[in-house]
DNA sequence: ATTATCTATAGATCTATAGATAATGC
DNA sequence: ATTATCTATAGATCTATAGATAATGC
Protein backbone atom coordinates (compact mmCIF):
# COMPACT_ATOMS: atom_id res chain seq x y z
CA UNK A 1 0.00 0.00 0.00
CA UNK A 2 1.07 3.80 -0.84
CA UNK A 3 2.36 5.60 1.90
CA UNK A 4 2.80 9.95 1.76
CA UNK A 5 5.88 11.24 1.37
CA UNK A 6 6.74 12.41 4.36
CA UNK A 7 5.94 8.52 5.07
CA UNK A 8 8.58 7.61 2.27
CA UNK A 9 11.53 9.92 3.68
CA UNK A 10 11.28 8.07 7.17
CA UNK A 11 11.45 4.77 5.27
CA UNK A 12 14.47 6.06 3.67
CA UNK A 13 16.36 7.36 6.80
CA UNK A 14 15.31 4.01 8.13
CA UNK A 15 17.24 2.59 5.32
CA UNK A 16 20.20 4.45 6.07
CA UNK A 17 19.89 4.13 9.54
CA UNK A 18 20.32 0.23 9.06
CA UNK A 19 22.80 0.35 6.65
CA UNK A 20 25.01 2.62 8.32
CA UNK A 21 25.10 0.54 11.01
CA UNK A 22 25.03 -3.35 9.11
CA UNK A 23 28.33 -1.41 6.72
CA UNK A 24 30.46 -0.59 9.83
CA UNK A 25 29.95 -4.19 11.74
CA UNK A 26 30.02 -6.58 8.85
CA UNK A 27 31.68 -4.53 6.06
CA UNK A 28 31.20 -3.01 2.97
CA UNK A 29 30.95 -6.24 0.99
CA UNK A 30 29.86 -8.31 4.00
CA UNK A 31 26.24 -7.69 3.89
CA UNK A 32 23.21 -7.68 0.97
CA UNK A 33 20.64 -5.24 -0.04
CA UNK A 34 18.29 -7.49 0.70
CA UNK A 35 19.08 -7.90 4.20
CA UNK A 36 19.34 -4.20 4.58
CA UNK A 37 16.00 -3.76 3.11
CA UNK A 38 14.69 -6.65 5.57
CA UNK A 39 16.16 -5.08 8.61
CA UNK A 40 14.72 -1.71 7.97
CA UNK A 41 11.26 -3.35 7.85
CA UNK A 42 10.54 -2.78 4.24
CA UNK A 43 11.01 -4.85 0.84
CA UNK A 44 14.14 -5.07 -1.55
CA UNK A 45 11.70 -4.21 -4.62
CA UNK A 46 11.60 -1.30 -2.80
CA UNK A 47 15.15 -0.25 -2.49
CA UNK A 48 15.61 0.86 -6.45
CA UNK A 49 12.71 3.61 -5.44
CA UNK A 50 15.25 4.94 -2.93
CA UNK A 51 18.35 4.54 -4.69
CA UNK A 52 19.88 4.16 -8.31
CA UNK A 53 22.51 1.33 -7.32
CA UNK A 54 23.64 -0.37 -4.12
CA UNK A 55 26.62 2.22 -4.84
CA UNK A 56 24.95 4.74 -4.07
CA UNK A 57 23.63 3.10 -0.90
CA UNK A 58 27.33 2.60 0.45
CA UNK A 59 27.62 6.39 -0.03
CA UNK A 60 24.96 7.58 1.66
CA UNK A 61 25.39 5.58 4.59
CA UNK A 62 28.83 6.24 5.38
CA UNK A 63 28.08 9.95 5.03
CA UNK A 64 24.65 8.83 7.46
CA UNK A 65 27.16 7.06 9.66
CA UNK A 66 29.74 10.04 10.25
CA UNK A 67 27.14 11.41 12.53
CA UNK A 68 28.33 9.34 14.79
CA UNK A 69 31.51 10.75 15.14
CA UNK A 70 29.73 14.22 15.15
CA UNK A 71 27.68 13.15 18.01
CA UNK A 72 31.62 12.10 19.75
CA UNK A 73 33.05 15.36 19.07
CA UNK A 74 30.32 17.24 20.59
CA UNK A 75 30.01 14.83 23.79
CA UNK A 76 32.97 15.37 24.48
CA UNK A 77 34.80 18.46 26.52
CA UNK A 78 38.01 18.17 25.15
CA UNK A 79 40.59 16.20 22.30
CA UNK A 80 42.24 14.59 25.44
CA UNK A 81 38.71 12.84 26.48
CA UNK A 82 37.54 12.52 22.95
CA UNK A 83 40.73 10.09 23.03
CA UNK A 84 40.00 8.36 26.11
CA UNK A 85 36.30 7.76 24.97
CA UNK A 86 37.85 6.60 20.99
CA UNK A 87 40.22 3.86 22.98
CA UNK A 88 37.78 2.71 25.10
CA UNK A 89 36.42 -1.02 25.36
CA UNK A 90 33.26 0.62 24.68
CA UNK A 91 34.10 1.74 21.32
CA UNK A 92 35.99 -1.62 20.39
CA UNK A 93 32.74 -3.59 21.19
CA UNK A 94 30.35 -1.07 19.29
CA UNK A 95 31.85 -0.87 16.10
CA UNK A 96 28.49 -0.74 14.58
CA UNK A 97 28.11 2.82 15.81
CA UNK A 98 31.86 3.55 16.18
CA UNK A 99 34.05 5.08 14.23
CA UNK A 100 33.81 4.81 10.85
CA UNK A 101 37.11 5.93 9.14
CA UNK A 102 38.15 2.87 11.42
CA UNK A 103 35.54 0.49 10.07
CA UNK A 104 36.26 1.21 6.14
CA UNK A 105 40.13 2.42 6.26
CA UNK A 106 41.13 -1.61 4.72
CA UNK A 107 38.25 -1.55 2.51
CA UNK A 108 38.32 2.05 0.96
CA UNK A 109 41.00 1.38 -1.38
CA UNK A 110 39.16 -1.11 -3.05
CA UNK A 111 35.58 1.18 -2.92
CA UNK A 112 34.18 3.87 -6.02
CA UNK A 113 35.42 6.77 -6.42
CA UNK A 114 32.25 8.31 -4.78
CA UNK A 115 32.51 6.53 -1.76
CA UNK A 116 36.04 7.43 -1.46
CA UNK A 117 35.87 11.44 -2.29
CA UNK A 118 33.03 10.73 0.81
CA UNK A 119 35.48 9.52 3.19
CA UNK A 120 38.47 11.51 2.07
CA UNK A 121 36.51 14.66 2.77
CA UNK A 122 35.66 13.19 6.38
CA UNK A 123 39.48 12.15 7.31
CA UNK A 124 40.23 16.19 6.30
CA UNK A 125 37.73 17.59 8.42
CA UNK A 126 38.76 14.68 11.30
CA UNK A 127 42.40 16.05 10.74
CA UNK A 128 41.30 19.70 11.17
CA UNK A 129 39.37 19.15 14.32
CA UNK A 130 42.25 17.71 16.07
CA UNK A 131 44.81 20.17 14.56
CA UNK A 132 42.57 22.98 16.00
CA UNK A 133 42.17 21.22 19.60
CA UNK A 134 45.98 20.72 19.62
CA UNK A 135 48.04 23.70 21.66
CA UNK A 136 51.12 25.14 20.86
CA UNK A 137 53.35 24.99 17.98
CA UNK A 138 52.82 26.16 14.34
CA UNK A 139 49.84 24.83 11.82
CA UNK A 140 52.03 22.84 10.19
CA UNK A 141 52.97 20.85 13.30
CA UNK A 142 49.74 20.16 14.63
CA UNK A 143 49.10 19.23 10.88
CA UNK A 144 51.27 16.74 11.28
CA UNK A 145 50.38 15.46 15.23
CA UNK A 146 46.77 15.22 14.27
CA UNK A 147 47.67 12.65 11.31
CA UNK A 148 50.02 10.70 13.59
CA UNK A 149 47.27 11.08 16.27
CA UNK A 150 44.48 9.55 13.56
CA UNK A 151 46.57 6.92 12.06
CA UNK A 152 47.46 5.52 15.34
CA UNK A 153 43.62 5.53 16.61
CA UNK A 154 42.22 4.34 13.98
CA UNK A 155 44.91 1.33 13.62
CA UNK A 156 45.26 0.75 17.38
CA UNK A 157 41.26 0.50 17.53
CA UNK A 158 41.41 -2.12 14.20
CA UNK A 159 43.76 -4.16 15.72
CA UNK A 160 42.27 -4.36 19.18
CA UNK A 161 39.72 -5.74 16.95
CA UNK A 162 40.97 -8.20 15.19
CA UNK A 163 43.01 -10.03 17.69
CA UNK A 164 41.66 -13.07 19.17
CA UNK A 165 43.26 -12.69 22.75
CA UNK A 166 41.36 -10.43 25.22
CA UNK A 167 44.42 -9.74 26.98
CA UNK A 168 46.66 -8.54 24.07
CA UNK A 169 43.12 -6.59 23.40
CA UNK A 170 43.13 -4.61 26.44
CA UNK A 171 46.50 -3.85 26.08
CA UNK A 172 46.39 -2.15 22.96
CA UNK A 173 43.75 0.51 23.87
CA UNK A 174 45.52 0.99 27.18
CA UNK A 175 48.89 1.49 25.39
CA UNK A 176 47.36 4.06 22.84
CA UNK A 177 44.90 5.81 25.51
CA UNK A 178 47.48 6.81 27.28
CA UNK A 179 49.39 7.62 23.93
CA UNK A 180 46.60 9.66 22.60
CA UNK A 181 45.55 11.63 26.05
CA UNK A 182 49.14 12.39 26.14
CA UNK A 183 49.71 13.89 22.85
CA UNK A 184 46.31 15.67 23.29
CA UNK A 185 47.35 17.39 26.27
CA UNK A 186 51.26 18.00 26.14
CA UNK A 187 51.25 21.40 23.43
CA UNK A 188 53.62 21.66 20.82
CA UNK A 189 57.22 23.15 21.31
CA UNK A 190 56.89 26.93 20.03
CA UNK A 191 57.91 27.37 16.22
CA UNK A 192 62.04 27.85 16.11
CA UNK A 193 62.67 30.36 13.54
CA UNK A 194 66.13 29.68 12.03
CA UNK A 195 67.28 33.30 13.82
CA UNK A 196 66.01 31.40 17.24
CA UNK A 197 67.78 28.16 16.46
CA UNK A 198 71.04 29.82 15.80
CA UNK A 199 70.74 31.35 19.20
CA UNK A 200 69.70 28.18 20.46
CA UNK A 201 72.66 26.53 19.41
CA UNK A 202 74.99 29.22 20.52
CA UNK A 203 73.89 28.53 24.00
CA UNK A 204 74.34 24.33 24.06
CA UNK A 205 77.75 25.86 22.84
CA UNK A 206 78.37 27.99 25.34
CA UNK A 207 77.20 25.72 28.39
CA UNK A 208 79.26 22.59 26.89
CA UNK A 209 83.09 24.99 26.82
CA UNK A 210 82.11 26.64 30.45
CA UNK A 211 81.54 22.71 31.26
CA UNK A 212 84.51 21.72 29.64
CA UNK A 213 86.61 24.87 31.83
CA UNK A 214 85.08 24.04 34.70
CA UNK A 215 86.48 20.69 35.21
CA UNK B 1 45.06 -35.08 -17.21
CA UNK B 2 46.58 -36.17 -13.87
CA UNK B 3 49.89 -34.92 -12.94
CA UNK B 4 52.32 -36.83 -10.14
CA UNK B 5 52.04 -35.71 -6.41
CA UNK B 6 55.30 -33.52 -6.73
CA UNK B 7 53.41 -31.57 -9.55
CA UNK B 8 50.04 -31.49 -7.44
CA UNK B 9 52.35 -29.62 -4.60
CA UNK B 10 53.30 -26.92 -6.92
CA UNK B 11 49.67 -26.37 -8.21
CA UNK B 12 49.16 -25.99 -4.81
CA UNK B 13 51.78 -23.12 -3.77
CA UNK B 14 50.42 -21.33 -6.80
CA UNK B 15 46.91 -21.65 -5.87
CA UNK B 16 48.14 -20.27 -2.15
CA UNK B 17 50.30 -17.63 -4.48
CA UNK B 18 48.26 -16.27 -6.36
CA UNK B 19 45.42 -16.38 -2.99
CA UNK B 20 47.98 -14.32 -1.02
CA UNK B 21 48.19 -11.56 -3.61
CA UNK B 22 44.29 -11.43 -4.86
CA UNK B 23 43.01 -11.40 -1.25
CA UNK B 24 45.60 -8.20 0.00
CA UNK B 25 44.64 -7.10 -3.14
CA UNK B 26 40.63 -7.24 -3.16
CA UNK B 27 39.88 -8.46 0.59
CA UNK B 28 39.31 -11.69 1.84
CA UNK B 29 35.52 -11.07 0.61
CA UNK B 30 36.48 -9.89 -2.59
CA UNK B 31 37.48 -12.41 -4.62
CA UNK B 32 35.85 -15.84 -5.08
CA UNK B 33 37.47 -19.34 -5.32
CA UNK B 34 37.05 -19.41 -9.34
CA UNK B 35 39.32 -16.41 -9.89
CA UNK B 36 42.13 -17.79 -7.94
CA UNK B 37 41.73 -21.19 -9.49
CA UNK B 38 41.56 -19.25 -12.67
CA UNK B 39 44.78 -16.77 -12.08
CA UNK B 40 46.78 -19.83 -10.46
CA UNK B 41 45.86 -21.99 -13.91
CA UNK B 42 43.26 -24.43 -13.02
CA UNK B 43 39.86 -25.36 -12.94
CA UNK B 44 37.40 -24.20 -10.38
CA UNK B 45 36.68 -28.03 -10.07
CA UNK B 46 40.48 -28.84 -8.83
CA UNK B 47 39.39 -26.57 -5.65
CA UNK B 48 38.06 -28.99 -3.46
CA UNK B 49 40.86 -31.58 -3.79
CA UNK B 50 43.18 -29.19 -2.39
CA UNK B 51 41.13 -27.38 0.39
CA UNK B 52 38.35 -28.35 2.45
CA UNK B 53 36.23 -25.05 1.91
CA UNK B 54 37.02 -21.78 1.24
CA UNK B 55 37.77 -21.02 4.90
CA UNK B 56 40.91 -23.28 4.61
CA UNK B 57 42.14 -21.08 1.53
CA UNK B 58 41.66 -18.12 3.68
CA UNK B 59 43.96 -19.24 6.41
CA UNK B 60 46.53 -21.02 4.01
CA UNK B 61 46.87 -18.04 1.80
CA UNK B 62 47.11 -15.56 5.02
CA UNK B 63 50.03 -17.59 6.63
CA UNK B 64 51.32 -17.70 2.76
CA UNK B 65 51.07 -13.97 2.60
CA UNK B 66 53.14 -13.41 6.30
CA UNK B 67 56.03 -14.99 4.31
CA UNK B 68 56.43 -11.31 2.33
CA UNK B 69 56.88 -9.73 6.30
CA UNK B 70 59.89 -12.52 6.55
CA UNK B 71 61.62 -11.10 3.83
CA UNK B 72 61.16 -7.40 5.06
CA UNK B 73 62.00 -8.63 8.32
CA UNK B 74 65.31 -10.56 6.63
CA UNK B 75 66.11 -8.20 4.04
CA UNK B 76 66.23 -4.86 6.28
CA UNK B 77 69.11 -3.70 8.50
CA UNK B 78 67.82 -2.09 11.33
CA UNK B 79 63.91 -1.19 12.59
CA UNK B 80 64.16 1.96 11.65
CA UNK B 81 64.78 1.25 8.25
CA UNK B 82 62.35 -1.71 8.71
CA UNK B 83 60.02 1.28 9.36
CA UNK B 84 61.33 3.61 6.59
CA UNK B 85 60.13 0.96 4.39
CA UNK B 86 56.80 0.11 5.84
CA UNK B 87 55.56 3.96 5.24
CA UNK B 88 57.56 3.86 1.61
CA UNK B 89 55.38 4.58 -1.45
CA UNK B 90 56.61 1.24 -2.32
CA UNK B 91 54.58 -0.31 0.04
CA UNK B 92 51.80 1.61 -0.17
CA UNK B 93 51.41 1.22 -4.15
CA UNK B 94 51.94 -2.82 -3.88
CA UNK B 95 49.06 -3.55 -0.94
CA UNK B 96 49.42 -7.30 -3.08
CA UNK B 97 52.75 -8.47 -2.06
CA UNK B 98 52.60 -5.86 1.40
CA UNK B 99 51.97 -6.37 5.11
CA UNK B 100 49.08 -8.68 6.06
CA UNK B 101 48.35 -7.25 9.05
CA UNK B 102 47.59 -3.77 7.71
CA UNK B 103 45.71 -5.57 4.78
CA UNK B 104 43.29 -7.47 6.85
CA UNK B 105 42.77 -5.37 10.12
CA UNK B 106 39.81 -4.44 9.31
CA UNK B 107 38.28 -7.65 7.97
CA UNK B 108 39.64 -9.83 10.99
CA UNK B 109 36.67 -9.51 13.08
CA UNK B 110 34.45 -10.67 10.90
CA UNK B 111 36.80 -13.56 10.06
CA UNK B 112 36.70 -17.27 11.57
CA UNK B 113 38.33 -18.31 14.65
CA UNK B 114 41.00 -20.22 12.54
CA UNK B 115 42.01 -17.24 10.65
CA UNK B 116 41.68 -15.16 13.75
CA UNK B 117 44.34 -17.03 15.18
CA UNK B 118 46.63 -17.38 12.81
CA UNK B 119 46.18 -13.26 12.52
CA UNK B 120 46.96 -12.99 16.47
CA UNK B 121 49.79 -15.05 16.34
CA UNK B 122 51.25 -13.62 13.36
CA UNK B 123 50.37 -9.90 15.66
CA UNK B 124 52.47 -11.17 18.64
CA UNK B 125 55.47 -12.31 16.58
CA UNK B 126 55.79 -8.65 15.78
CA UNK B 127 55.36 -7.12 18.18
CA UNK B 128 57.99 -9.23 19.64
CA UNK B 129 60.09 -8.50 16.88
CA UNK B 130 60.11 -4.71 17.14
CA UNK B 131 60.18 -4.74 21.47
CA UNK B 132 63.80 -6.91 20.71
CA UNK B 133 64.90 -4.65 17.87
CA UNK B 134 64.41 -1.36 20.72
CA UNK B 135 66.95 -0.30 22.86
CA UNK B 136 66.55 0.53 26.58
CA UNK B 137 63.92 0.52 28.75
CA UNK B 138 62.35 -2.33 30.44
CA UNK B 139 60.61 -4.92 28.69
CA UNK B 140 56.96 -3.86 29.39
CA UNK B 141 57.94 -0.36 27.61
CA UNK B 142 59.31 -2.19 24.59
CA UNK B 143 56.46 -4.28 24.15
CA UNK B 144 54.35 -0.90 24.76
CA UNK B 145 56.75 1.11 22.25
CA UNK B 146 55.82 -2.20 19.63
CA UNK B 147 51.94 -1.78 20.18
CA UNK B 148 52.40 2.20 19.42
CA UNK B 149 54.36 1.70 16.46
CA UNK B 150 52.63 -1.31 15.07
CA UNK B 151 49.30 0.35 15.55
CA UNK B 152 50.36 3.62 14.11
CA UNK B 153 52.01 2.35 11.21
CA UNK B 154 48.94 -0.11 9.93
CA UNK B 155 46.63 2.67 10.45
CA UNK B 156 48.73 5.18 8.71
CA UNK B 157 49.47 2.90 5.67
CA UNK B 158 46.07 1.98 5.44
CA UNK B 159 45.03 5.56 5.42
CA UNK B 160 47.62 5.98 2.93
CA UNK B 161 45.67 3.79 0.74
CA UNK B 162 42.32 4.50 2.03
CA UNK B 163 42.35 8.80 0.62
CA UNK B 164 41.81 10.03 -2.85
CA UNK B 165 44.16 12.43 -2.69
CA UNK B 166 47.35 11.99 -3.55
CA UNK B 167 48.92 15.16 -1.54
CA UNK B 168 47.89 13.88 1.97
CA UNK B 169 48.88 10.40 1.16
CA UNK B 170 51.65 10.63 0.76
CA UNK B 171 51.82 13.28 3.79
CA UNK B 172 50.81 10.60 5.99
CA UNK B 173 53.51 8.51 4.98
CA UNK B 174 56.11 11.37 5.51
CA UNK B 175 54.85 12.16 8.64
CA UNK B 176 54.71 8.36 10.25
CA UNK B 177 57.96 7.60 8.38
CA UNK B 178 59.71 10.30 10.39
CA UNK B 179 57.58 9.54 13.46
CA UNK B 180 58.17 5.56 13.59
CA UNK B 181 62.03 5.42 12.41
CA UNK B 182 62.26 8.31 15.34
CA UNK B 183 60.37 5.79 17.80
CA UNK B 184 62.82 3.11 16.54
CA UNK B 185 66.24 4.79 16.84
CA UNK B 186 65.51 6.49 19.87
CA UNK B 187 66.08 4.52 23.25
CA UNK B 188 63.20 4.54 25.81
CA UNK B 189 64.28 5.82 29.37
CA UNK B 190 65.96 3.27 31.99
CA UNK B 191 63.85 2.23 33.98
CA UNK B 192 63.60 4.19 37.10
CA UNK B 193 62.86 2.63 40.40
CA UNK B 194 61.28 4.58 43.31
CA UNK B 195 64.23 4.94 45.11
CA UNK B 196 66.06 6.70 41.70
CA UNK B 197 62.98 8.49 41.24
CA UNK B 198 62.64 9.99 44.93
CA UNK B 199 66.73 11.29 44.18
CA UNK B 200 66.06 12.72 41.02
CA UNK B 201 62.92 14.19 42.48
CA UNK B 202 65.00 15.63 45.47
CA UNK B 203 67.83 16.94 43.17
CA UNK B 204 65.12 18.73 41.06
CA UNK B 205 64.06 20.66 44.32
CA UNK B 206 67.48 20.77 45.14
CA UNK B 207 68.21 22.84 41.82
CA UNK B 208 65.33 24.83 41.94
CA UNK B 209 66.35 26.23 45.35
CA UNK B 210 69.62 27.23 44.68
CA UNK B 211 68.18 29.19 41.33
CA UNK B 212 66.19 31.40 43.76
CA UNK B 213 68.63 31.63 46.16
CA UNK B 214 71.18 32.84 43.76
CA UNK B 215 68.34 36.15 42.41
C1' DA C 1 43.64 -49.12 -8.12
C1' DT C 2 44.26 -44.55 -7.12
C1' DT C 3 43.98 -39.84 -7.99
C1' DA C 4 45.00 -34.96 -10.19
C1' DT C 5 42.53 -32.59 -13.19
C1' DC C 6 38.64 -31.34 -16.08
C1' DT C 7 33.70 -30.15 -17.52
C1' DA C 8 29.21 -29.50 -15.95
C1' DT C 9 25.95 -28.29 -12.76
C1' DA C 10 23.24 -28.01 -8.32
C1' DG C 11 21.76 -24.82 -5.10
C1' DA C 12 22.29 -20.58 -2.66
C1' DT C 13 22.68 -15.71 -2.87
C1' DC C 14 22.98 -11.16 -4.77
C1' DT C 15 21.78 -6.96 -7.68
C1' DA C 16 18.38 -5.18 -10.38
C1' DT C 17 13.92 -5.04 -12.88
C1' DA C 18 8.91 -6.00 -14.11
C1' DG C 19 4.39 -5.67 -13.05
C1' DA C 20 0.53 -5.53 -9.66
C1' DT C 21 -1.74 -3.14 -5.80
C1' DA C 22 -3.59 0.52 -3.42
C1' DA C 23 -3.12 4.81 -1.47
C1' DT C 24 -1.69 9.80 -2.18
C1' DG C 25 -1.82 14.21 -4.39
C1' DC C 26 -3.19 17.23 -7.87
C1' DA D 1 -2.56 10.42 -12.69
C1' DT D 2 1.10 9.50 -9.86
C1' DT D 3 3.72 6.75 -6.91
C1' DA D 4 5.25 4.03 -2.43
C1' DT D 5 5.23 -0.46 -1.67
C1' DC D 6 4.79 -5.36 -2.59
C1' DT D 7 5.56 -10.07 -4.86
C1' DA D 8 8.00 -12.46 -8.22
C1' DT D 9 11.73 -13.26 -11.00
C1' DA D 10 15.60 -12.55 -14.43
C1' DG D 11 20.34 -13.01 -14.75
C1' DA D 12 24.83 -12.99 -12.74
C1' DT D 13 27.89 -14.95 -9.46
C1' DC D 14 29.57 -17.85 -5.82
C1' DT D 15 30.58 -22.20 -3.09
C1' DA D 16 30.52 -26.89 -3.42
C1' DT D 17 29.74 -31.45 -5.59
C1' DA D 18 29.21 -35.17 -9.27
C1' DG D 19 31.11 -37.74 -12.63
C1' DA D 20 34.35 -38.34 -16.55
C1' DT D 21 39.16 -38.58 -18.18
C1' DA D 22 43.70 -40.01 -18.22
C1' DA D 23 47.88 -40.34 -16.02
C1' DT D 24 50.50 -41.92 -11.73
C1' DG D 25 51.96 -45.23 -8.41
C1' DC D 26 51.84 -49.54 -6.26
Amino acid sequence: MRRSRAEKAVTHSKILSVAAKRFRERGLQGIGVADVMKDAGTSVGNFYKHFDSRDDLVMEALAESFKDLDTLEETVESLSAYMAEFMSDRHRDAPATGCPITAFAGEMAQASDGVRAVYTQRVKRTLGYYADHLKGGDAGARHARAILMLSAGIGALSLSRAVNDKALSREILTVLRKELTGLAERPLPAKRTAVVKRIATAKQAGAKKARAKSR
